[in-house]
DNA sequence: GCAGTTACGCTACGAGCCGTAGCGAAAGCC
DNA sequence: GGCTTTCGCTACGGCTCGTAGCGTAACTGC
């Protein structure tokens, strides 16, 4: 819910002036996400998400550098939908978020646009930065969040070593995230409630096996 | 080895007339990697790959419909290193796929291709099916392989249902293949031998976890 | 050797999108 | 009211796309 702090290119900062208009900026994200709905990545121009938002096009520039920074911004607000309630158990968690997960790369708009942006990431560093802030970094909380409740649960040991924790946490995400999205848009086929409860059982059992014996 | 059979786009199939130059065929596909070190998957262009080549423009539409199917060949004969050699225990075979598939990602033409392709492709039915049998397919060989393996040194029961065998291949792919590709593009951080160790190791728990209890 | 068929290199073209510049008008702060 | 910044609008050169048309090269079958 804190949202898109500092997501737009910073102006000048500089005080007096007009201000820019924010319901603008909520009105090209929108047309962003229907326009990557309605032509996908590739087709998706500028010039035509101006006229959706019905601003000039100039003022798109002005704001974001460019297709990729803006696509960006659009889907990053999609994730703040993703949450982590007490589901009573470390498996339920689990699955809840990967259910959850699954869904938000099940709509058009996050589906075409998220490899797209993380493939051009790999050849511009400050896009990869990007990236990370609004959407990487916004998945990994729930991790955390997720494993601090199981921990006070008594279902996973609390690691000493804050270096080590930190990595299982990464690695957790990486598998978690990682095989969600391969099986979606890889593969292309349904992350459904069986899959899911396959995975929690197959990460589960990872993980009293990398807790037991280092 | 077997390789590209059937990759580039079907001329009418019919006797007689010059052959479609080989020669041609391989210094496209070469050209096209080149390309993707140099430039990336967006500043690549198709004139720019016909100019290194050194064929015309034309001869390139006449044997891909696009872009994306050129770069799809192109980066599918880098797929066919793959391979599983017997390093003794399933623990050893899962790291070492592990780290040759990480290396090949690390490679600059697969990082900002393959993304890039699998992200065009959940807007084009064709596309995908082109990268499930010319990429996806030829990995998955390799959890099949392997699993067979570990069966004959008993270190994997024996599913009896080939269905559920089945559900549990395709989840161990999207685990690994995922975990791998997510590390290494989207957290953007080295997929190292520890690494490797670490995942492996979950892996194997899980494995234990899946097959002792349904 | 000759006709038939197909691939090749080359050139040229309309179309579309990019990203920017320049303008007058609007909307805020002092 | 003066200053500053944003806005909408128009126009532009530059690049890439994908295709068409042409003459030439290569290979097959009679």
């Amino acid at each position: 819910m804190v949202a898109g702090m500092q997501s737009r290119d910073t102006p000048p900062t500089r005080a007096g002036g007009r201000p820019r208009s924010t319901e603008a900026d909520t009105a090209i994200l929108e047309a962003t996400r229907q326009a990557l709905v309605d032509l996908g990545w590739t087709k998706l121009t500028l010039g035509d998400v101006a006229t959706r938002a019905g601003v000039a096009k100039t003022t798109l520039y002005r704001r974001w550098a460019g297709k990729s920074e803006l696509v960006v911004d659009a889907v990053a607000e999609l994730f703040d939908e993703l949450e982590l309630p007490d589901r009573g158990s470390l498996a339920a968690d689990i699955e809840g978020v990967v259910l959850q997960f699954a869904a938000l790369l099940g709509r058009p708009e996050t589906r075409t646009a998220l490899m797209a942006v993380v493939a051009e990431s790999t050849t511009d560093g400050p896009l990869r930065e990007r990236i990370r802030t609004s959407i990487v970094e916004r998945q990994k909380r729930l991790v955390l969040e997720g494993r601090e409740r199981a921990q006070a649960r008594g279902e996973l040991p609390v690691e000493p070593d804050p270096e080590t924790a930190g990595r299982t946490a990464d690695l957790i995400f990486d598998v978690t995230a990682g095989a969600v999205v391969h099986r979606a848009l890889v593969s292309a086929e349904p992350v459904d409630v069986e899959w899911a409860h396959r995975f929690t059982t197959l990460l589960l059992g990872g993980l009293a096996a990398t807790t037991t014996a280092p």
